[in-house]
This record gives C-alpha cells, structure tokens and sequence, in this order.
DNA sequence: AGGGGTTGCGCAGTATACTGCCCACTTTCA
DNA sequence: TGAAAGTGGGCAGTATACTGCGCAACCCCT
C-alpha cells in the first residue's frame, strides 16, 4: 500500500449500500428467499446474508451470478436508488406572464451513458425501418410538424404534430410518414 | 456449490472483460502510466496489469479505488464499451427515397445520470431567466417556431425556427422571445 | 405446543484476490 | 549505445472473499 492519502471511504461505502439495498429489494420483488437465490444464482447463502448486510466486499464475477438469477442488468445492482420525483411528468413547469408561455416535462429518464439528439424529417410516405437496439436504449420522440405514425412491434402509434412518445427501443420499429406533408419531429436517443 | 446448471459464463467474461478495456481507455485518456494509477488509487500495479489483461475477478472496493483515481463515475467502468462514432454531429445521417426525407444527428453527449425532455413556448416579449445549474450540466435546444433569444452569461444567441444550439449550464442564462409570434422550442436538459 | 419457512450470525476451511519483488522485453530519447 | 519509462508476467506470501455447517431467533401455520 503507497502512502498516498485517499479520499474518505464514505463513496467506497456507499457504492457497496447501493448494492446490498438494490439485491435486497430486487429478491424481494423476484420473491425468492435467500435460500432460492442462493441455489438459482450459485452463490452461497451465507454470503448473500453479508452481501446484504452490507459486510462484505464482493466480486464482479459474484455480482453478476446474482445479477443473472435475478434476472435483472448488471448496472441495476450498482446504480443509485433513484430519488427523483417521477411524477412530474406532463407537469406543467412554468407558466409566463404571457398567457400561452409554458414549459411541459415530456420525459425524464435516467441515463447511464448516452444521449442523442436528432432532428428528423420525413416526406408524404417515406418509411425508415429500424432494427432491434441494445437493450437499455430507449426513444423519445416529439413531433412539432405533421403526422408521425410509428409501429413498435406490430403496435401502432399515431402521433400529430406536437404529440410526444417515448418507448424501449429494444424492439424492431418503424417510422413512417402516412400523411399527405412533411413530418418532423424531434428524436432523443438515450442509455 | 450448487447442482443447478448455469447459463454459459459468455455474459459474466463480458462484464470483466469489459471492465479490463474501459480501465485501459480510461487510464490512458488520463494519460497515466500503470505506475501511477498504482499509486493514485491505492491499488497494486501487478493488480492493473491482471485486471487490464482481463484475468482476475475485480473487488468492488479495488474497482471504486481505481474509479476515483481516475477520476470517473463507478458506472464508467462497467459499462459497455462505447461502440458509436462521437464525430457524426451533424451528418446528414439518413436520406429517404423522398427529396426532403433525413436525419441530422444534433448532439450526442455522455449522460452519466438524468436526461429531461422539455417542450417549451413563449409568447411575444416573454422572458425565462435561470439560475446557473450545477456543473456537469448542459441543455440542448431546438427551437421549431418562432424565434428565441438565448443568454448565457451575457453572450446572446439567436435561434431560428430549425436552428440548434448546446451548452454547459453551469452559469446564468435566460431564454427570451423578441419576436412577434409565438417561440416554441424543445429542451434537453442533460447529466 | 410443535413443525416448516425465513433470516442472522459464529466458525473452520478453502479458494482466490491482492501485494511486493523479481526479471524480461519493448520503445523512446539523448 | 545506454539510460529511463512502460509493460507483461512468474512466484511466494498475505488478506479476505466465499463456502458449508450448525445454531438461535422469529414468523405463520394447525
């Protein structure tokens, strides 16, 4: 060990709560006992009791056993509990002195890495088909001219001008511009 | 252990091994010899090198050192190698079969937290003025109507209907209609 | 009162993460 | 040509993650 001087343990110590509290919480919503995780994911029981008290330091390869069986991404056992109010979607946020002068919260997503902001334009009967992404991108779409007509696995989706849409985009999907001008629309690509 | 068959190890490797590439990418974009991390972080060198060569199970403690000493977020390290092309912005990414029909990529920024999708209007003469954000906050527009005056620390910028703009929130700005008719503008409000 | 399920914890033993020191190889620079 | 810096890896030793077992405590049943 060098005889540099570390930053206090309170981030360290942190990082192993978030993870006891999000495999406590995710066995209990999986409903599995210790003793069912234990066997599912291979990992001994005794050690998911210090895992989850917290008094351990775990490995990767042992995070991610548990990962698996509780079927969840790995991230999800190390991310921080989400404390932001998610209620405040469509809230009206602002309002000006000029009646008419507003700011709407169309989407909140937490965001582990990326996000991309697109400007899109489609004429009368253009289509742009999509594959599957990565499992954990999701979309979020705002149209502000024309007609949008998005098609999310076989479901469709109609979206007019100044409607918004957001979905995981972990499926095949298709926009497509069924009307008779332009659509446009703003498209925000997040992890 | 167990006599339950677990699915094939591929996932699990993956984890690690993306941990042992983005140690190396991080280390080296830090422009810090194995050495040095060593030092920085607390963590043996002959540990770096097994970690970075993918061949040992990383602690999460051990992981969180070396997160710091690089000076990144725990979740930088875990996850997935980024695969996209940071130099696309504003390449004309798609075109239709119709004359008209694209997509121009905006802006593509690493996320490590929150992204927030705003629609926003202001009437003639309406003026919003904000505080300064924390840092590592930044805010995309893309203004769709109307016309709208944007002051950040007292350098304005003017944008028209189908005109983009991004900066780093982290200090005083206003949004502002000096126009006529109505401004309407989309906000990405990112972490 | 008693049996089955769940959890917390002490303990001995094993596997392995981690360290520290070693040397070999390569690149860079004077 | 040689010194210095960076890297990869062998090896012995230590710390600790992890296992398996056993026991106690606390439910919720009937």
């Amino acid at each position: 060990m060098s005889n540099i001087v570390h930053k206090d343990s309170s981030q360290r110590a942190s990082v192993l709560q978030h993870v006891s509290q999000n495999i406590r919480h995710l066995r209990h919503a999986a409903e599995l006992s210790q003793s069912a995780l234990a066997e599912r994911s291979g990992v001994s029981r005794r050690m998911l009791v210090a895992i989850e008290a917290g008094e351990k330091n775990v490995s990767l390869t042992t995070l991610d056993r548990i990962a698996e069986a509780l079927e969840v991404a790995f991230s999800d056992l190390i991310k921080a509990p989400d404390n932001r109010d998610p209620s405040r979607i469509n809230e009206l946020a602002w309002t000006g002195v000029h009646p008419g002068s507003k700011a709407v919260l169309l989407a909140s997503s937490a965001a582990t890495r990326e996000v991309e902001l697109w400007e899109w334009r489609l004429e009368p009967g253009e289509v742009y088909p999509c594959e599957a992404d990565a499992d954990g991108w999701s979309e979020q779409l705002f149209v502000f001219e024309g007609c949008l007509s998005l098609e999310v696995e076989g479901q469709k989706h109609l979206l007019n001008a100044g409607e918004f849409f957001s979905f995981a985009s972990n499926r095949r999907y298709a926009y497509r511009n069924d009307g008779e001008v332009a659509t446009r629309f703003v498209r925000n690509v997040v992890i």
